[in-house]
RNA sequence: GGAGAGAUGGCUGAGUGGUCGAAAGCGGCACCCUGCUAAGGUGUUGAACCCUUCCCGGGUUCCGAGGGUUCGAAUCCCUCUCUCUCCGCCA
């Protein structure tokens, strides 16, 4: 959400932005102002009115008090009329702010200026590429290598769930747990907290992070209990901190949270979901920042190399882009996105998304901090994965793969191992 | 799951219809005292929103959430949520 009265002194920018993040038409940027008027209107009327009202109870209270009960009676009756329109006010008041309300959910962030213009992937920039495009006869897809040595079992997984419910079998399963190790012991070394979180969130917490009213179809819900299986991290850590007010000194807030990922993906097919590329549970861990906004971007830049540095001590090709305004969603003003190179598939996955939100989403859940003058600001918020876990397995048992058919293990990883070498 | 108690400011805790946004204490901040520390003294210290806007200032709302009664509600009534204690069950 963002500041309504930064729309009102930039209405021609807030447009501008939603055109460019893809938004067929940007009227509604004058519906939220036309409304905020009638709204700031309606309840500089309504405190008026209250303010007459009190006024009379405290001279009817002084009347009483006194024994002066015919004067308070008069008074009694003049109320009448007051509480009539106060009551109507109210409703009107209350109707207008929904109104508000709604019509600014429906406005997205505006992205930095450093975010190239575009509508679609193909203007995402490559800025960065880092290893070798692999490339061998040898070199089997990880479908195949996990059928193979039995490490992953879809078809009982099917069996057991349903598709994109995997089972990891022997070696796989060790692989991701100590995958998932690696990646939150470095996040330590690299100074987040650890939080282990919820794996169900309530409907105040949905919202909060922007997952409802929208995408409440990725969601799965349990109904009886009104919760909602997160989709990523993201929703329990940043919502950790809603409605509060941290001191100037606590922040940088920095986590780290590893969970399972829940989501409904309806509509997915193809070789998008073949093997590990899309599944309906998987790992992740998260990283997650509560930061100054003079230091937003700054700290963007820190969140991207922490994630980075994981793909490179594993030893794989990777690429940075840098999202278009139009692929980079609806809540950034900046994103990242990294994708690994899947020797075996001949393509790109992405395995994170390092995005900034600025205020977007502090405002949504009120989280804020007093600065330096003592006053009570929104802070900014920024998360990107500390990595996905299933495109990651996929893209290093495809990359370590041994013409004589073993899979080595990474070197980072072989103080999990016993320091063994393969799988 | 059954029975009972409760929910007030950063924390503890008073307040059962009218100058209560709320006593007191603790904590925080500022200043004073002191060679330093400790102790002490004085003052200050919630949030959202509206108006004004250089600053100052004025107003409304908020005592778990939502509704109701009343000229007036932290205080009375209704609904919901959560917490605690005991019993049951349990990794």
């Amino acid at each position: 959400m963002l500041d309504i009265s930064f729309i009102r002194q930039n209405a021609e920018i807030v447009k501008t932005a939603m055109i460019n993040k893809g938004e067929k038409d940007a009227t509604v940027v004058d519906k939220v102002l036309k409304t905020d008027t009638e709204w700031r209107q309606t309840v500089h009327k309504l405190d008026s009115l209250r303010k007459s009202n009190n006024d009379t109870a405290k001279q009817i209270s002084v009347l009483m008090r006194e024994g002066k009960k015919e004067q308070a009676q008069e008074y009694i009756k003049q109320t009448g009329a007051m509480k009539a329109e106060i009551k109507e006010l109210e409703e009107k008041e209350k109707q207008l702010n929904a109104e508000r309300g709604n019509l600014l959910l429906r406005i997205p962030n505006v992205p930095h200026e450093s975010v190239p213009v575009g509508l679609t992937e193909k203007e995402n920039e490559e800025v960065y590429r880092h290893g070798e495009l692999l490339e061998a006869d040898y070199i089997k897809p990880h479908w195949e290598l996990a059928k193979e040595f039995s490490w992953i079992d879809f078809e009982r997984g099917v069996k057991v769930t349903g598709a994109g419910f995997p089972f990891y079998v022997g070696s796989a399963a060790r692989l991701q747990r100590s995958m998932i190790n690696y990646f939150i012991d470095k996040a330590l070394e690299r100074g987040y907290t650890e939080l282990q979180a919820p794996y169900f969130v309530n409907e105040d917490s949905a919202r909060g992070t922007g997952q409802i009213p929208d995408k409440e179809d990725m969601m799965y819900t349990v109904p009886r209990d009104e919760f909602f299986l997160i989709p990523t991290a993201e929703v329990p850590v940043s919502n950790f901190h809603r409605n509060e007010i941290f001191e100037e000194k606590e922040l940088p807030k920095n986590y780290v949270c590893y969970t399972p990922c829940w989501r409904r993906e309806a509509g997915s097919y193809g070789k998008d979901v073949r093997g590990l590329n899309r599944l309906h549970q998987f790992d992740k861990v998260e990283l997650v920042k509560f930061v100054k906004p003079e230091e937003s971007y700054n700290e963007l830049e820190k969140l991207r190399e922490d994630a980075e540095h994981l793909l490179q001590e594993l030893g794989l090709t990777y690429r940075r882009l840098l999202m278009c305004t139009g692929d980079m969603g609806f809540t950034q003003s900046k994103k990242y996105d990294l994708e690994v190179w899947s020797p075996g598939q001949k393509r790109w996955l992405e395995v994170s998304s390092c995005s900034n939100f600025e205020s977007f989403q502090a405002r949504r859940m009120m989280v804020r901090y007093r600065n330096e003058k003592g006053d009570t600001e929104m802070l900014h918020t920024l998360n990107g994965s500390g990595l996905a876990l299933p495109r990651v397995m996929a893209a290093v048992l495809e990359t370590y793969q041994q013409p004589s058919g073993k899979v080595e293990i990474p070197k980072v990883l072989r103080p999990y191992w016993g320091d063994k070498d393969y799988l």
